[in-house]
DNA sequence: GTTTTTGCAAATGATTTGCAGAGCT
DNA sequence: AGCTCTGCAAATCATTTGCAAAAAC
């Protein structure tokens, strides 16, 4: 099919079979395109969007279709494996883990942090309570400018 | 121009003198589109997209082209009159006040509300100081169910 | 009268879909 | 064999842009 299926008919090595049952346990078949393409995403920090994704896979030999892209991040999102951030005219995808957190987003950087929902005294729950709304602590985002970036303007300003 | 420009040169009636002050000082000029937009969607509960917006001002009689919706929108929103939500395809607009407030967004009923910032213990500072990121209290968004859908599904579900 | 805004139509860009072939069970 | 997944190309949908007429200051 692709560029690289010559290689084996599957390729086992690594901690390919981790990300295999990653799937799985998301209640999804751990096809050979869902398999590069959660290996492809699961260590930025960045979401990355369906193109950018595209590139880098084409980048490592995999010759993966652009609906295929498509429809491989539709489905780990869905099965809450990442999380989708809409935006700037496109969706980018990110790494979405299985706590109790909201993702605290640089808009001078990119970089996603994921805070975890319970070192704060438990904001979310005093939301519920005395909002008369209940959260979902995996679809909260707060945006903003992480450490890093406010040190550099810093810099840039005072010297 | 449009079917409602034979009216008369501007319609200073009610607020809408209120509305171009809004504007004012929001650092744009009054045009008329961007009053009517600005009418159109001040009172809605629940973000509007460019099209349904589009309907919405052509039902008044405001004759206005789908650019200068989308000329308007963005206008708005940029000077911080409006909030943008990102998601579904397109990009949604809601009225956002001055004070500092997050957004209760429900996924049910897709109201939007604003709640204050400040009412739970200040933790946007917390997250500051704790996280090394200094958030923007009106770029925050919780998704979630709100209290009057989360009494409908129980309604529904026992009964 | 000059500058800004608007409308239209065409262009762009992201995403989806139809469909036939490939891959896995 | 049967069902799902994939790739390609075409279709769709939201949004942007070029440009000339219209409106505002």
């Amino acid at each position: 099919m692709g560029p690289d299926s010559a290689t084996a008919p599957c390729e086992p090595r690594g901690d390919a079979d981790e990300v295999a049952a990653r799937l799985r346990s998301a209640g999804l078949s751990p096809t050979r395109r869902r398999r590069q393409v959660l290996e492809a995403i699961e260590h930025r920090q960045r979401p990355v969007g369906a193109h950018e994704l595209y590139v880098e896979l084409a980048r490592r030999g995999h010759g993966v279709g652009m609906s295929t892209v498509y429809r491989a991040l539709s489905a780990l999102a869905e099965a809450g494996l990442l999380h989708a951030f809409a935006g700037d005219g496109e969706t980018r995808y990110r790494l979405c883990t299985a706590g109790r957190h909201y993702h605290l987003v640089c808009r001078r950087c990119g970089t996603v942090r994921e805070y975890p929902a319970d070192d704060d005294g438990a904001w979310l729950d005093r939301i519920a309570a005395e909002a008369d709304f209940e959260p979902d602590p995996r679809k909260a985002e707060v945006q903003g400018v992480c450490g890093s970036c406010l040190r550099a303007d810093r810099n840039g300003t005072d010297g």
